[in-house]
DNA sequence: CGCGTCTAGTTATACGTATTACCCCGGCGG
DNA sequence: CCGCCGGGGTAATACGTATAACTAGACGCG
C-alpha cells in the first residue's frame, strides 16, 4: 500500500519509465507520440501518481523552496508580504516557507532542521537580521526587504519609498498648522525605522519643534511610553508622528487617559495602515504600504537572481490616507 | 565551488563515506572507534558540511515535515498556534511549514507545489476545511483543531473548550443583571462557531431574551452590521456577546456612532483575547484562548499519531478576561 | 540501393544519503 | 594449528527521479 512511483505508472502504460517521466515533465514535444502521451497521463491518473519531491530535489539540486524570514509571525504587514511572494512563486512552480524570528522559539533551537539546508534562496526582512544570521543562510542568495543599500550581503532588494511616506505625513501636519512635532519611534534597531527619523528630522523645519520618544512595538507599552511623554512638563507637542500603528494606536490610548481629545487637542499619525487603524477610534490618519507588493517583488527579485540576471527597481510609493486622527491644531 | 557531500567528508578524514554516515548520524556504538569518530567530525566541520537533505529524505523516505494548514495568515490566533507548534516539532528533528488558505492566492493555484507530497503529516483548522481538500492530503495523517468530533478524516483531534467559554460570558453577564442578549456571530461556516451558538442558547435561562445578528470577520463588517441591528426597532439588547475579538471592536464602534456608551448603555464581550482587544477603548472582556497550547498539542499528536501510538487529550480549558466592556445593565 | 534524417521511444546513469551485508585482522579457546 | 569471535571498518545497494546517450524502424532522396 505504498505510494506509486513512476516506474509504476510505466509498466501500467506499457512503456519505460523514461517516457513517463518525459511526459509527466512536459518535454515530450516531438519525442513521445500523442497517443502514447495520452496513455501516460490516464495511467498517472488512474494510479494517482504523484512524483516524490525528495527524489526530484535530489536529482535537480533544487528545492524550488525559497524561505522568507520575517520577523514576527503576529505581524499583519508581513503575513501580506507573503501572500505577495506566494503568488508571485506559486506562477513560477516554487514553494515559500516562513522562518519567523527564533523569538519565543528559543535562540539555540532552528525551527527549520529539515528545511534549512532544503532552500535555494532566502528573502529576509531587514527587520530580522538576527534570525537571518540564525539560519546560516550566508551561502544561499539573498534578497533583503528595506535593509540598508550599504548592506553588502543582498543579492538584490526590494526598498519602500518609506522617507516619501513620512515627508507626506509631515506636509500633512505642517498644512493644518502644527508646528510642535513629537515623533513616537519604534524601539527597534533596524534601518528602516532609522530612515524615517531622518526623514522626519529632514523635513520639520528650523523653526518648528521635533522630540522624540521610544517605545517597543505594542499597544501597551506604546501607552504606558506615551503617557509619561505627554504628562511631561513643557509645552505639550500638537501632533504626534508614530512609526507604526501600533504605537499611535497606544498613543490614542494615553491622549484619552490624560483627558486629550484626538484630534481636537492632539493628532496622531500611524504608519503601515494595519486593520488596526480603522478599527480604533478615531481612525488613523496613516500611510499606506503595499505589502503584497513587497512580497511580489521580493519574490521576482529572488528568481531573477537564481537564473543569473539582476534585478533592480524602484523604490515601490507609499501613499498617506487621511482619516480622523489628525485636525489643525488647537487655537490656544 | 559545491556544496561538499559526506563523500568529500570521508576522503578528507581517510575514511569511507559509509563511516562517515555512521558517526554523524550517531549510530557508532561499537562501530567505529573513538579516534576515527573524531576525526571524521573534524574533517566535517572543517568543510563546512551539512547534510543534503532532499538525499536524506529520499532515502529514508521521511521528511520530518508537518503542513500547518490555516484559514489566514493574518491571524493573530494561529500565529501562535504555529508557534507553538514549531517549538514541539523542533525538538523532535521536525520542521513545520504553513499552507494558507488559497484565499487571495487563487483557488486554481498551489502554492505549495514543492511541499505539498513532501509531508509526512498535516495538522489542520477546522476553519479551513476547503483548503485541506485543495491540498488533497486525505491520504496523509491528519490531526484536526476544533473540529467537530463526528468528523472521521481525522487520525487525532485537539479541541478547546470553546462552549465553556461561553458559559463563563454568559454567566458573567447574567452576574450583571443583563437579561436581553444579542448573540453576534461570524458569519463562517465552522463547527467551532456552531458550537458557541449552540452553547450560549443552552445557558441563557428562557426568561431572559436572545437574539443573533451574523457579519464576516473584519471590524468594519461588523460595524455595518451591528449599526443595522442596534438601530432596528424593539427593545434594544442590553449585551452583546460575540464569536470574536475583531467583532467586539466593531460593535464597540457601532455602539459609539449611535450615540451609545460602552460599557454603560452596551455591555460588549469579545472572544479569543487578541492584542486588539486591549488597543481598543474601552479594553474588551473576551476569553482567552491558550493558542500556543493548542499548537503545542496539536504537534504532538501527529507525532504520537506517526508513532503509531495512539492519542487523546481533554478539552483545552479556556479562561474569561474581565475587563471594561462589561457592566451592569441601564438602570431603565 | 545506400545514406542521412526524423520519429518514438529505451537504456543507463547520477544525484547524496543510510544501511545491510560483508571483510579483514588480532586474539583466544580448544 | 585451526576455528571462531568481535572490534573496526568498507563495499555495495536502494530510494525515485530527470536526462543524456543511444537505437530501431520508417521514410525521403540522390
Amino acid at each position: 500500500m505504498t505510494r506509486p512511483t513512476s516506474r509504476d505508472v510505466a509498466s501500467a502504460a506499457g512503456v519505460s519509465q523514461a517516457t513517463v517521466s518525459l511526459v509527466l515533465g512536459g518535454k515530450w514535444r516531438g519525442r513521445v507520440s500523442e497517443r502514447t502521451a495520452g496513455l501516460v497521463r490516464e495511467a498517472a491518473a488512474e494510479l494517482g501518481y504523484r512524483p516524490n519531491l525528495a527524489a526530484r530535489n535530489l536529482r535537480l539540486g533544487s528545492t524550488r523552496t525559497a524561505l522568507l524570514v520575517v520577523p514576527a509571525l503576529t505581524s499583519e504587514f508581513f503575513a501580506r508580504v507573503y501572500t505577495g511572494a506566494a503568488r508571485v512563486a506559486s506562477d513560477h512552480g516554487f514553494g515559500v516557507v516562513l522562518y519567523p524570528s527564533p523569538e519565543g522559539i528559543g535562540p539555540a533551537r532552528d525551527p527549520f532542521p529539515s528545511a534549512r539546508a532544503a532552500l535555494d534562496g532566502v528573502i529576509a526582512s531587514s527587520m530580522a537580521a538576527d534570525a537571518l544570521d540564525a539560519i546560516g543562510g550566508a551561502e544561499l542568495p539573498l534578497v533583503m526587504l528595506d535593509s540598508d543599500p550599504a548592506d553588502g550581503r543582498a543579492a538584490a532588494r526590494v526598498n519602500l519609498a518609506m522617507a516619501d511616506g513620512v515627508r507626506q505625513v509631515a506636509e500633512h501636519l505642517l498644512g493644518l498648522g502644527h508646528r510642535r512635532f513629537l515623533h513616537f519611534a519604534a524601539d527597534v534597531d533596524s534601518w528602516t525605522f532609522d530612515v524615517r527619523a531622518e526623514a522626519l528630522a529632514a523635513v520639520v523645519p528650523p523653526h518648528a519643534e521635533l522630540r522624540t520618544v521610544r517605545a517597543p512595538l505594542s499597544v501597551p507599552d506604546a501607552r504606558t511610553a506615551m503617557e509619561a511623554a505627554l504628562a511631561a512638563p513643557g509645552e505639550r507637542p500638537t501632533a504626534v508622528v508614530c512609526d507604526d500603528d501600533l504605537l499611535a494606536a497606544g498613543a490614542c490610548k494615553a491622549a484619552r487617559r490624560l483627558g486629550l481629545r484626538v484630534p481636537e487637542d492632539l493628532s496622531v499619525t500611524g504608519f503601515d495602515d494595519l486593520a488596526l487603524a480603522t478599527a480604533v477610534e478615531p481612525e488613523l490618519t496613516t500611510v499606506r504600504l503595499p505589502a503584497e507588493q513587497v512580497g511580489e517583488q521580493g519574490m521576482s527579485a529572488l528568481l531573477a537572481v537564481l537564473d543569473g540576471s539582476g534585478w533592480t527597481a524602484p523604490d515601490i510609493p507609499v501613499d498617506l490616507v487621511v482619516r480622523g486622527s489628525t485636525a489643525p491644531p488647537p487655537a490656544a
